[in-house]
DNA sequence: AACTATTTATAAGA
DNA sequence: TTCTTATAAATAGTT
């Protein structure tokens, strides 16, 4: 739906594909929203974007949807009851190992994401340093390089005083990122992250009167 | 959207509101359908009519998602209320999602394990260009050579400006930028013994097999 | 993030 | 409910 129609099949590009994520995101979570208020009906919607960071909407809450999906549907995933005998003892182990291990790769993989952005940094500042620092011939060139290269130095001056920042923060926060990184404020009324007790239904600029059963109320 | 803008509070018609029901609610599993494909996410939705009949849509299942919410939120209400039923296969279901999550979080850092070996690749050409060209030894990008570099780059800026004040326009300096190249990606494979993360089950096209997987159609 | 050319979704009507 | 159609919205590609 734009400049050109596209094939429904997985996009490629990351950074195309995480663009792509975000505005659909928001459209569904607004098409989610009107629905309710036009119908009256309550909805709950659950986004898991492909870095795995979870997105809700919910109205009234997406909890208060769940339950009510879960109390009243009798569980149809559920296997054949054929592991009902010996459950905790293996089980447990299996759930602590791979909890280790999981924990075990998330930290490698906040490793290498800080290491990824401290290259790519440096990709940058050599790039457009490369001429700044070697260029001691100043004097040798025209016009039409001297622009280009006043422009990439006002650029690349912002990005060296942006990335001696990033790293003060970083080396103080080093510890703790792993575990809180929430990033984004709420655009609208839906949650962002694991955070509880930020839920409901407000979930656009007028808050649905309901004149329905079911109010605001966060439940 | 249509003949006529319409404004998003509740349709006090009834029959109106069903129809309106019904269109924009397979609107809405549509655009989650195309999200989930698209971006790869994993996405819920569940909607209950006027009339209080549910409608649900997930990929890989609506199960799943839910039991990836809760189990991701520790949250002391959320836990309790979807728990208090099946206890054994409840368990079943977290090692199968802890089994998914590290599965998918090992992908992630193939993946930026492969961005920083390209990166690391840059790095050396644009060091060993560097080098021949002034000698410069910027490996190291510590928060006091970014200071250096930040000072050094403010003055060049201002001689450049100086410089193109004058006008002196001379013989043009021609400098091809280094390619940069790709690197043999690396296989990377680890598993427990848990078959699969999930048994895409009821997804919406990805298992053609079973019937369209949004509905579940209780009542 | 903002902008548009297009594609989609959908409100009415049949 | 389903089909059609005029029009409002969403959004892909671009800047």
């Amino acid at each position: 739906m734009g400049r050109q129609k596209i094939e429904i099949k997985k996009i490629e590009s990351e950074e195309a594909r995480q663009v792509c994520f975000s505005k659909r995101r928001a459209g569904l979570f607004k098409k989610a929203n009107e629905l309710s208020i036009l119908c009256g009906a309550e909805i709950g919607v659950i986004v898991f974007s492909p870095a795995g960071k979870p997105f809700s909407f919910g109205h009234p809450s997406v909890d208060s949807i769940i339950d009510r999906f879960l109390s009243g549907s009798p569980s149809p995933t559920t296997l054949p009851s054929a592991d009902r005998r010996m459950p905790a003892a293996r089980e447990m182990i299996v759930v602590r190992e791979l909890n280790r291990q999981y924990t075990e790769l998330a930290a490698l993989l906040e490793t290498e994401r800080r290491k990824k952005v401290v290259l790519e940094e440096a990709v940058r500042v050599k790039q457009a340093g490369e001429a700044a620092l070697c260029g001691a011939n100043v004097e040798e060139l025209g016009l039409g390089e001297l622009e280009r290269l006043h422009k990439s130095l006002e650029k690349l001056r912002r990005d060296v005083a942006r990335r001696a920042d990033q790293l003060v923060i970083e080396a103080a926060h080093a510890r703790s990122a792993a575990a809180s990184r929430s990033t984004a404020p709420p655009p609208f009324g839906v949650n962002l992250g694991f955070g509880r007790g930020l839920e409901g239904s407000m979930a656009f600029p007028p808050p649905p009167p309901t004149a329905f059963g079911y109010g605001r109320g966060l439940f």
